[in-house]
DNA sequence: CGGTTAAAACCCTGTAGGGC
DNA sequence: GCCCTACAGGGTTTTAACCG
């Protein structure tokens, strides 16, 4: 079915132009650059050059036709999506439809008129809104359908209707689905949409039939629930949503309308610690009480909590004295495998929330944690009271640093370590400095700028005549597997070795198995290759046992015998230096 | 073919509401 | 009313499978 309610009022009517702008944003300025910017990217592809001219009040861009007719019926083929947040994400139309829909409202509702020439025509967009353009969009704009939607879009920016958590007039509520649960994708519309059909009246000429409209769905698929943007707290809302509100009556309508339909809401874990009962003996035996752990800590806490937390501890503890500072998803893995808390979904999140009430109570050091993924910049300064030539010294000395001898010059090899997360990077950072080995940490799929750079590494190689080859470290699981044959996909123009040293199905006894994640889309090719039932992390090895294989591995490439000798060079060095550092010395402030 | 959803890596905050 | 969980929100980046 299609509404017959031309989208394009959307951008023509002032009051739904409105809500895509942020009201911070000076239209007018909005206006010129998006336009400007939409002529040059067009000009640019094709190499034409972009004429400018202001008039009085009127702006006029010419970019020699390559606005075609053709292209602005594409534009305005308005039964395409349109972008549902600005500034965020834009779908399908692109930036000549998004330039342009903002210049027409903006002309609109600030009544500068924005000539756009094209292909020997002119198109005006000015105050009246059923302008030459306008009608122009009216006669080629398609009736907009209905579109599907699946889970992660509907948890994005849409909320599900139904009868709990938002309070509207008397006592009534709506509730919200948890999205995640939602087996097949639903049907839903968008909210001005909807706000179009219960809005419009039978004045402004539009048609509008719920009932159908709710039918006509239903008879292609199964529906779930209909979807209406909706955001519960003011603060969370969209701000191009704002105006969507709900009534209750036309919930109630559709509620009414699909009385079979059952919401659950997402059942997450709720014992997601699987060793609360062995932690509540722990407290009972050590006497821990939530008078004892107030005292210590000026905050009370379940006992068996706190004893989880104690555990936690030793783990981390024992995790600190391998790597160093460790990430909580570390922890995560550790404790899933040492089987204290349960592999799901919100396992990890709530694991977050206490470690961050152990760290801020005390229980846990701040030091025991790092997080890799944010950085300080910093400027380099120094103090003025520092005596100038001891910085000129400092650093004559520190850079006079015996320098290392490269010990793959002579091999037949050249040998990389990629490792899959950026969790184990401290250890194999070990292993890569003491063989000085180039050290990959993907994390996740590697991206394409890095292989493409990787690939340029390894011609340069190969055309010193070396063998190249990637030692590789992931998990055993479904995406892992798939991640390590995307890299050899990638490098099949190449002659590059691919040796997966870890985790390999030989090499899982005695681990402790994850469940596969049966929504993972690369199960299927996971279990016809390898015929796993379960998954293995990378992490749950032996940090002895990953670093031998580890120098196995490059054992296999190494040839000792082929180490430079640099007992001359260095002796020369040192004389070389020890001069300098003379000098240095004798040098008055 | 392109949009959507899923996976991977990582992190943090606020609050509704159930349970005790 | 406290404690705790779940679930909202916020941020970064990638690739593959699937589907119409």
């Amino acid at each position: 079915m299609l509404l017959k309610i031309p989208v394009f009022r959307q951008f023509t009517d002032l009051e739904e132009l409105k809500r895509f702008i942020p009201p911070s944003f000076n239209r007018s300025l909005v206006v010129v650059k998006e336009i400007l910017d939409n002529a040059c990217d067009e000009a640019e592809k094709k190499d034409y050059i972009v004429e400018v001219s202001l008039k009085d009040i009127t702006l006029t861009v010419k970019n020699k036709g390559i606005f075609t007719e053709d292209q602005l019926q594409v534009i305005s083929d308005f039964s395409e999506r349109i972008t549902s947040k600005y500034l965020k994400k834009s779908y399908q139309r692109g930036a000549i439809g998004q330039g342009l829909m903002i210049a027409i409202m903006l002309s609109d509702i600030d009544n500068h008129p924005v000539i756009i020439n094209s292909n020997q025509k002119q198109f005006k967009i000015e105050q009246d809104r059923f302008s030459e353009f306008s009608k122009f969009l009216k006669k080629v704009a398609k009736p907009v359908k209905a579109f599907w939607y699946g889970k992660n879009a509907i948890s994005e920016r849409i909320e599900v209707l139904s009868y709990k958590k938002i309070s509207l007039s008397s006592n009534e509520t709506i509730e919200i689905i948890a999205s995640r649960e939602l087996k097949d994708n639903v049907l839903c519309v968008n909210g001005s949409l909807v706000h179009s059909i219960f809005y419009s009246s039978d004045e402004d000429g539009y048609v509008v039939n719920l009932t159908s409209f709710l039918n006509e769905p239903q008879k292609k698929k199964p529906i779930k629930c209909l979807f209406i943007y909706h955001s519960p707290n003011i603060r969370y809302a969209d701000k191009n949503k704002e105006r969507v509100k709900i009534p209750y009556k036309i919930s109630r309508y559709i509620k009414n309308f699909y009385k079979n339909i059952s919401i659950k809401s997402a059942a997450g874990e709720k014992d997601w610690i699987l060793i609360k009962e062995k932690c509540q003996k722990i407290a009972e035996k050590k006497n821990i009480t939530k008078e004892n752990i107030l005292k210590e800590y000026g905050k009370s806490m379940k006992p068996w909590r706190y004893v989880f937390l104690l555990l936690c501890k030793n783990i981390i503890d024992e995790l600190n004295s391998k790597y160093g500072a460790v990430t909580i998803r570390q922890v995560y893995y550790q404790l899933v495998s040492k089987g204290y808390i349960s592999n799901a979904e919100n396992s990890y999140s709530n694991l977050v929330a206490q470690l961050t009430d152990a760290r801020e109570m005390g229980i846990i050091d701040y030091f025991a944690f790092e997080d890799r993924s944010r950085y300080l910049l910093k400027p380099k300064t120094i103090s003025i009271k520092t005596n100038p030539k001891d910085i000129v010294k400092d650093a004559v000395i520190s850079s006079l640093k015996p320098p290392e001898i490269d010990i793959w010059e002579n091999q037949d090899y050249h040998l990389e370590l990629w490792i899959e997360k950026d969790a184990l990077l401290k250890l194999f950072k070990k292993i890569a400095d003491k063989h000085q080995l180039n050290l990959y940490p993907s994390r996740g799929y590697s991206s394409l700028t890095k292989i493409h750079e990787a690939k340029e590494r390894f011609k340069e190689q190969i055309r010193k005549g070396k063998e190249c080859v990637i030692l590789y470290f992931g998990d055993l699981d479904p995406s892992g597997w798939n991640i390590y044959e995307v890299i050899q996909k990638k490098f099949s123009d190449l002659p590059v070795t691919i040796e997966r040293i870890a985790v390999n199905p030989d090499q899982t006894e005695g681990l402790i198995p994850m469940p596969l994640k049966e929504k993972d889309t690369r199960i299927n090719g996971f279990l016809e290759e390898l015929k796993l039932t379960e998954c293995y992390e990378l992490d749950a090895l032996e940090p002895e046992l990953i670093l031998s294989l580890a120098e196995n591995a490059i054992d296999k490439y190494f040839d000792k015998n082929l180490i430079p000798d640099d007992s001359e060079w260095f002796k020369k060095y040192q004389e070389i230096t020890e001069k300098i550092i003379k000098l240095v010395n004798e040098i008055e402030a």
